[in-house]
DNA sequence: CATGAATGAGTCTTCATTCAT
DNA sequence: AATGAATGAAGACTCATTCAT
């Protein structure tokens, strides 16, 4: 009665869904555990609980990993609304990549422990790729940059700044890097290689 | 005289040593694990005497680490003696810090798991900036690239090698993001950026 | 009614965290070891459901003494009923108190070896004191013994029992102790002392 | 040249039996541990040596107690010579006596670990109850206490010295305790007991 | 005799996974 | 569905003991 008659049940589960997602988020991003147990007092569920929702470790990080990746590339069409292509490239990068590479270092340890590196790291990969490729789309537009870009070497070439030191100089090396990159990938760059 | 008696010993401890730490290399390389349990069955030791030769995971790992950097920075020289600068950074790249970095992938989950990331990063960092300051000043003095490039900016771009996919196509990639970054560091790649 | 559907699992729970105790003072009188692994053997349960039920030695430990004490402290009544207070302090120290020492030693070792030598001991020693105090009291009452005592000053003495052989004349060295002590308690006892 | 000519070996010998004896019962006062690896190393000997010196850690931990035993029990002569009898037994036991086993404490753990308990306790037992003896003897005849005590109960009296706190009354509890016992020792304490 | 590297049994501890309620 | 107690495999680590030098 005091809990609420109207289908307290399916209430209930779905919140458990989320506070597990919610625990698994912050403990990897915490300390890269990922113990099922600690999940599930985490998130104030029953172990059991936790396997009804995420049958497999790989299940629970690959669902993280999702719902990290997703937010990322969700947020490029905003930017490109309110920025200059050129901009919105440099934000994106700046702001939401680096932070979220330095935040979820975690899950590259594991990615490695559950066994989805793989599968999961392409998944992931695809999606960023998108959203690289979204904003090269508008600076090739803008004729800012080359219209020959790969995204996925853009992205592999910002991978580094997963390995930045968590010094005080984070901002300028992340600074560097995109000039770095930027630089190679302007439009007046000659395409003719030594 | 002396080498007789007193050899045997130390060429004994040098052979568990060395057994430990190609062991512990390959099973890092393999499966990015360290259990001790595991390397000391894999080098035909007991426990204990991994313990005896690593007192802690850390002292493992780290050596494992410094010796893959180690030879990542000693075959500079050799590179830059037999090629011109742009190839030996060419070279140097696609050929030993890319298979290296495929190779030590799990080197990653390894230095969270013991807690040294900081340390032996920034120290294997550094080791290899000094590698890459090498080859650029070979090849500013060659007039290839700009003189005002910071070393550590370089190798953060070329860290994204590390999560190259495994995938056929690893060698296009990986001359792609060469390609993009050697763009970036051209002798003649204009300063003003946007 | 409420028993039958509900009990159960409390019921086979509280069998496993007694199982687990029985088989920590039992494991803690002969040997005064307390192995996790061994315990958890002896009790017929994994080693982590000892773990669930006591966190640590330390609590594990602190829990078999805190048993063992609270039966002494709550026989005391029941004596006082019974018997004279002298006869009562009597009794106390002969039967149960000697009884429990000759059998606990191993705690002596376990205390040390769970480091929770003081916190517990402290804890156990009050307790203990609080017995000896009532049974002091009656005797004061009784005018057998001086009302000065400390009831401290006296369990420090009696713990001599601890460490008593376990010889064949323990019982004679038990009143031989008593009656030492006993003198030194006696209520005509002069005063001044040397 | 520099170690001297003269029977060099036989010096070592000797030298590294006493070093490795000293390390065993700093060891023990401290940690109550007594690794034989951990000793080895205090001593500056290799474990093969300690193993030559004392073939079970029931040697070594039975030397170690055999020598503090031997120290208080050498000792009393020369209180006697120096105090009355009274006070020789108060500062043998206030000074020597308590101080001992507040230090030596962990030997209760090394005892039990040992499994020597029962053959360690008695003789050190016996070697202190012939130090109490001759102490008591001395009272008697200096008609400070009774006839007819028996020192092994007057000993075991005071082993309740080896429980008291750490806290930093301990001088007063001691001087308790020794009250409350020499009350019980006095010559003039009437021998009809309640 | 002394040395100390090597061994491996045994203890501690964590965690994925199952299952009775 | 949800729960969480129970399980035990597996990895970390210590230490007594042996043995080649």
């Amino acid at each position: 009665m005091t809990t609420g008659p109207i289908s307290p049940r399916r209430a209930d589960t779905r919140s458990s869904h989320e506070r597990i997602l919610a625990a698994a988020d912050a403990s990897l991003a915490e300390s890269g555990e990922i113990s099922f147990n600690a999940i599930a007092k985490r998130a104030h569920v029953g172990v059991g609980t936790v396997y009804r929702h995420f049958p497999s470790p790989e299940a629970l990080v690959l669902a993280v990993y999702e719902f990290e990746v997703r937010q990322l590339v969700e947020v490029v069409p905003t930017l490109l609304q309110a920025h200059s292509p050129q901009e919105a490239f440099n934000v994106w990068v700046a702001d939401h990549l680096a932070r979220y590479m330095a935040t979820k270092r975690g899950l590259a340890g594991a990615l490695r422990a559950a066994a989805v590196g793989r599968e999961m790291h392409n998944r992931a990969f695809e999606d960023m790729s998108t959203a690289v490729s979204t904003l090269i789309k508008a600076n090739v537009q803008a004729g800012t940059v080359r219209p020959d870009l790969d995204p996925r070497t853009v992205l592999n070439g910002l991978s580094g700044l997963l390995l930045l030191d968590s010094n005080g100089d984070r901002q300028a090396q992340t600074a560097s890097l995109i000039d770095l990159l930027w630089r190679g990938m302007r439009a007046d760059n000659r395409t003719d290689n030594a």
